[in-house]
DNA sequence: TCTGTGGGTGTAATATAATTACATAACGTC
DNA sequence: GACGTTATGTAATTATATTACACCCACAGA
């Protein structure tokens, strides 16, 4: 059992009063993101989603793009794996909020922050629809290490 | 022949400084890559370098990390694609610099910046070695079309 | 009740991206 | 000449992601 059933709840809350259906599938991939706390390969969730065997890539992947695109999860691009949304379910996660991940190297864990502004130095005209913003280090923890 | 014949000589020039040895081959990827003026995939690179026939992934991969170490290069993470680094030669590269990176999803194209600034908010004592920041949308010719 | 229709899933095959492992070549140094 | 270092060639493999098609099911309208 999750211990991570709190979040979940709100992501059902969350989808329900979006019409966003949250079936099995995603549900269970959105726990095993949840439950990781960190970044989580696509195959590893397709091995931990059949144990017995034989989960096929669209499944998960599928799922995946659910809670992308519904904004309950982030690809952190840089390491090809996913993450669960980390803030809490009040407002929309659909808007065009910019996401910005923190991870650290030496724990493997994800921090992360909303921010409601432009980049302050973008090209003349430049309209952004999308951006990745991804810093890599230490955390406050493991600095000292 | 190629029409950035400068930018490669330039490379050339900040290469022989600092002891980074340019080879034909990495040199001939960073041709491909500046005269594409655009985000470009490793296979097709590959194909690119043996018009006739075999070159093989590590080759173009191992330019490209070459390439990417020594700044002359950018990946482009969330496409995975690879791109020439823009900016002029007169500053040293390896840096901890970051780059931002604006593709136009319309015209292909990639305009760069180089920041010197650590993110405002990140989360208490993380300290940042490496980032990944790319804004997608589009560039001032294309907001029309 | 029948019959579409659309969203979601199952499955096989394939495409795309990147790495590993090992052999060879080129070059400088002792 | 023997050796270490750096770069390259080549084959095989691993990792990541998509396509295509079949099936199921809930639901709306005739």
């Amino acid at each position: 059992m999750s211990n991570a059933t709190h979040t979940l709840d709100a992501a059902e809350r969350y989808c329900a009063e979006r019409g966003l259906s949250l079936t099995p599938v995603r549900r269970r991939v959105l726990e095993l993101l949840v439950d990781a706390g960190g970044p989580v390969k696509a195959y590893d969730l397709m091995a931990a989603l059949k144990p017995g065997g034989s989960a096929q890539p669209p499944t998960v992947y599928r799922a995946l793009n659910f809670l992308t695109r519904s904004g309950l999860a982030h690809k952190v691009e840089a390491l090809n794996a996913y993450t669960a949304c980390l803030c809490d379910y009040s407002h929309d996660k659909s808007g065009h909020d910019t996401v910005q991940l923190f991870i650290c190297e030496c724990c493997d864990t994800i921090n992360e922050r909303h921010i409601h502004k432009s980049p302050t130095d973008a090209p003349e005209g430049f309209r952004v629809s999308r951006s990745v913003i991804e810093y890599y280090g230490r955390c406050a923890r493991c600095v000292a290490c």
